[in-house]
Order: structure tokens, then C-alpha cells, then sequence
DNA sequence: CCGACAAACATGTACATACAAGTTAACCAG
DNA sequence: CTGGTTAACTTGTATGTACATGTTTGTCGG
């Protein structure tokens, strides 16, 4: 093998946890006794389960070993969290396309959910996720105002049409590089779904973290 | 300063980057000057390029110095793809409770998104995301159902009352330790979403990463 | 029996060193 | 001027050491 040492031993040690060898809840053996399994040094064994603790594997803290988190259902689901970094888990590539960002009415369901009243204003956010370049799973997230607007303000140069745009639906980050192309296009229509996937070159694709 | 000199050095660099000190898409002072800089060894500067890489701030690879990532507007959406990450940045605690995960037939919408036809099995995931303990933001993901599917087979324990609760909206996560509770109680009522708070304690709380 | 202290143990932090591997730029031959 | 090689530089990997800090355990005195 030429995959680096540390490497290595972090997929031992995620495939002892798969294989249910190492139950959830239960320490991990001590960073000694690993050193002397692996036949590691102390760093390279930390940088292995520095690897796990990312993936959200392991969870601990000083003087205690590490314990095994309770993956049989939590994991999916944080995992699903950051979708792009369970993709790459698993052996593909994540991509990602943002439709659409708006202010607008909470709906009655979103209200009750997120604890204010209807028509009270909230910021869509409406994103495609793509899995080896094909579409895997359409994302709905609805924020509160007082969160959602961090979404606006990050933008250094908030320009009219910039607002509008975003109000439009057009995505941002593809915006930047064929504003030209699209204005004045009818947006949301099958035409704009597949000139969206053009535009995924320039901009919008990326290989996760 | 009492935290550690790792720590330090990470939010000396992320400052500069945020003041523009270090602007988006140059390359940041190699490991040796960074190392005469702050007076650490190499050892720790690494360890503080890792957090900031971590948090997305830089790219880079081998044999090339780490460059600073386009913030400007990727950063937000990029870290909308980990809800949790993205609040503890910003000095808060996240939290999540699962509401639903069903398997059911493709709206028009998300057929058209997905590029599947209207009524072909997609698994919906409706997730009320926390901040500091109020509900911030609502997410509702459809995956097609090869992805999907991988929510229910990582679970080992798959059986029919489980299958119940699932499509009936209860928290997989809380339901481990409080089925007997909320069995035919009204679901999606007002009183449910009052005692999924409740058992936000035992089971689907965490604290992030 | 129980509380307090101490020792053993585990991880966190920090430094020094060495070599491997990729990138860039200078340089020289043609 | 062009093309290829070399050399310098940078990051990746790996090891060893040392000390700080938190946890667990065992022991001893009350």
C-alpha cells in the first residue's frame, strides 16, 4: 500500500467500529496500546483519530480515551448535517446548486415549527445537491429572520441588482460570472434548470471540503 | 492568555483573513514564516492550519503554500451545508430534532428537480434545526430514493414498530428511550411538538462537532 | 465505611528533527 | 528564444521527547 501510515490506521479503526468490534458507547483502546498495534508513532496515531474525530466517529476529552459515538442512527443523520463530507464518505463526489434565496411570509406550517406567526418574515433558501454530478436531493431550508439575514449581509457588495437577482431566483455564486445571459430570461422553467447545470462549471461546483 | 498557543495562532491567522489583511484567493505565509512570526514550531503552526482548514477557510495541497478560500459569498453556503459548524463559528450552541423521515411519491417539484418522474419513491427528511435552544431554522430534504434509502439500511435494527414511528413522525432518536410515552398520542399536535422538546435532553441534543 | 490524598494513567500541547513528495523558478544547453 | 533539467522551496508524513492537565484508581487514616 501507498497510502500514507496514518491513513491506514484510521480505516482499521473505522472498520473495527463498522464491524461492530469496538461497540458504541465503549473507549477505543488508549493511544499507547494503538502506538503498539499499528507500530506508529504517538503523532501518527493522533492524526488518525483526529481523522475519526472530524467524521464525528469518536467524541472525548482529556485523560479519558475516546469513546465510540453512537453511530447506529445519530451518525446518518448528523452526517446528513453536511451533506457533501457524508458523499465523500462513502466514495463520491458532492456538488451543489442554490436556486433560489428569498425573504419571505412564513408559511402556516414553517410558523408553527420555527414558533412565530404566520406571514412573520423568514429567508428560503432552496438548494439542489448533486451526487457524481447528478441530482441526488433537493434541499428546503427556512430560516428565521433574525438568522437568515446573516445570509444577506455576508455579501460585501450588495448591490440593486444583486437584490434582485437573489430576489429572482438566480444563483449567486453562478450570477457573478453570466448575470448577462440570464436577465431577462424566464426563471424556473425547464430552460433555466438546464442552463443552471451549465453554469455549475464556473461557479457553483464544488468537491466539499 | 491561558488557551493554548495553537488556538492563538488559528485566531490571529482568521483575523487577518476577515480583516482582509490576507485577501481571498492569495496564498497565506508559508509554514516557516508563520512559524518566526508567532514564535512556535512547526508542529503548532500545522495544528492551527488545520482548524481554519477544517472551518473551510483555506485550500491547498502539497508543495504549494494553502490559499485563502473565496469567502465572499461561498463561505455562507458552504457552511449552510453544516448548520451546526456555521453557529458554533458565530459563538452559539446548535441543536436538531428530527421531526419526520417517510418514504413517499415525488411532488411535481421535486420530480422536476431531481429529474425523476413525478411520483417515483423519494425519502423526505424534516428537521427543525436549533440555535441556543429556540428553533431557527427549518429543513426539508428529499433525496432520491437510491440515496435515501441508505438513511433506513444504516439502521441494524430495522423492525416494524420501528417502521411505524418512523412514518408516523416521531424522532427516531428520542423514540430509543420514549416510545411507550407518545404511542398513540396525537401526532404533529401542538402537545407533540412540546414534548419533543422535552425529550430533546435525553437523546437528540448535541453540541456540534 | 468513607473521605482525602496520592500515584498511575490517559490525553493535550509543544518542540525538534528527518525524509518524502509536489511546486516553482532559475539556469543552461541546444 | 525554447525546452528540459536542476535546485530551492514548501507542504506532507513520521518519529521522538518532554511536560501540562484531567481522570481513574487504590490506599491509608479517620
Amino acid at each position: 500500500m501507498r497510502s500514507p501510515l496514518h491513513v491506514q490506521v484510521a480505516e482499521a479503526i473505522r472498520a473495527r467500529i463498522i464491524a461492530g468490534e469496538l461497540p458504541t458507547g465503549a473507549p477505543i483502546p488508549s493511544e499507547a496500546q494503538l502506538c503498539e498495534q499499528f507500530g506508529a508513532s504517538r503523532g501518527t496515531i493522533r492524526t488518525a483519530l483526529a481523522s475519526l474525530r472530524r467524521e464525528g466517529l469518536l467524541s472525548g476529552g482529556q485523560g479519558r480515551p475516546p469513546t465510540v459515538r453512537d453511530t447506529a442512527l445519530g451518525q446518518p443523520f448528523e452526517q446528513l448535517l453536511s451533506f457533501s463530507a457524508w458523499v465523500q464518505q462513502i466514495g463520491h463526489t458532492a456538488g451543489q446548486r442554490t436556486i433560489e434565496v428569498a425573504r419571505r411570509g412564513a408559511t402556516a406550517a414553517a410558523a408553527e415549527a420555527l414558533d412565530i406567526n404566520e406571514g412573520d418574515p423568514v429567508v428560503d433558501v432552496l438548494r439542489l445537491r448533486l451526487l457524481d454530478g447528478h441530482p441526488a436531493m433537493l434541499e428546503r431550508s427556512t430560516f428565521v429572520e433574525r438568522v437568515g439575514r446573516l445570509l444577506f449581509d455576508f455579501d460585501p457588495d450588495t448591490g440593486s441588482l444583486y437584490g434582485y437577482l437573489t430576489a429572482a431566483g438566480v444563483d449567486l455564486h453562478a450570477a457573478r460570472h453570466t448575470m448577462d445571459a440570464v436577465l431577462g430570461m424566464a426563471m424556473r422553467t425547464k430552460a433555466f434548470w438546464l442552463l443552471a447545470g451549465a453554469f455549475a462549471i464556473c461557479g457553483i461546483t464544488t468537491n466539499g471540503l
